[in-house]
DNA sequence: TTTCAATATACGCCTACGCGAATATGCGCA
DNA sequence: TGCGCATATTCGCGTAGGCGTATATTGAAA
């Protein structure tokens, strides 16, 4: 066979990435993973408007979950065609020059390390958040 | 001022790029601009359709429009922001590997090409398409 | 000005999908 | 087992946008 089993739906790719929440996510898994639950603090919204759009990216295969408990950790992946890869990394980059992704960035720093977490969140596994 | 007077809308852009048909649309104008009858004839579609993705296209900045009498020819323009522009370099160049997109272009030099074009575009100017 | 050809837009219908609210699921712990 | 927390999914509603059809617009030519 000299194809994929498997066509990337490029359109999926795109749509996913055709919604400002969505690429505020994408923004705060630039360097780690995340936990639900730092979304919805950071970004100020109800939690299963979170979990649809993360549903939503990973149906596109743009990212992975892994479970810890009762805590999900959402990462992005590399997508399985070569062209979307190149793609996701250019857009990273792009939403990195950003402003209100950088302030999303700057939020999302201020409430993982907090000395004291949000009532909400404490007891949650924190990313680590080292590059920029 | 430190910032630009318009924020690109990165959601438009990608909006613009997740449909199929518009997607063919930018493969075909990967190389030249093409007239839109030639679209018309290639993808096999009505002529509404077209110009209703091609009117998406241009107001996501993507592509511009340069009339020549009664006929419209459209061409990839570098979008407003710099990121934009890497990305649909990159989409253009991505469209290229895809089967059903050379197809297509294949089809385009052949509806161009064809020593007696089809009735509907007898007299349309016909885009260079030079490159592979 | 009338007419034709190329293109653009309007219309009505239908689906995808965004939203908040409510509810279901799954895990840890008692 | 039953409870509580984190997360996922469902539901009902509203909008964006895809489609084909019909119609409006625009330029060239008679």
């Amino acid at each position: 066979m000299s194809k994929k089993s498997k066509e990337f739906d490029k359109e999926l790719f795109f749509r996913a990435l055709a919604d400002r929440t969505r690429l505020r996510l994408l923004n705060l898994l630039r360097t780690d993973e995340v936990c639900v639950c730092y979304f919805v603090e950071t970004l100020k919204t109800n939690q299963p408007k979170i979990s649809r759009h993360l549903a939503y990216l990973r149906r596109a295969g743009i990212v992975g979950v892994r479970r810890e408990g009762q805590w999900m950790h959402y990462r992005v992946v590399e997508p399985a065609d070569e062209g979307a890869a190149r793609i996701l990394q250019d857009v990273l980059a792009w939403l990195a020059t950003d402003q209100e992704m950088q302030r999303d960035r700057e939020r999302l720093i201020k409430v993982c390390c907090a000395p004291q977490l949000p009532i909400s969140i404490q007891g949650a596994p924190r990313p680590s958040l080292a590059g920029g």
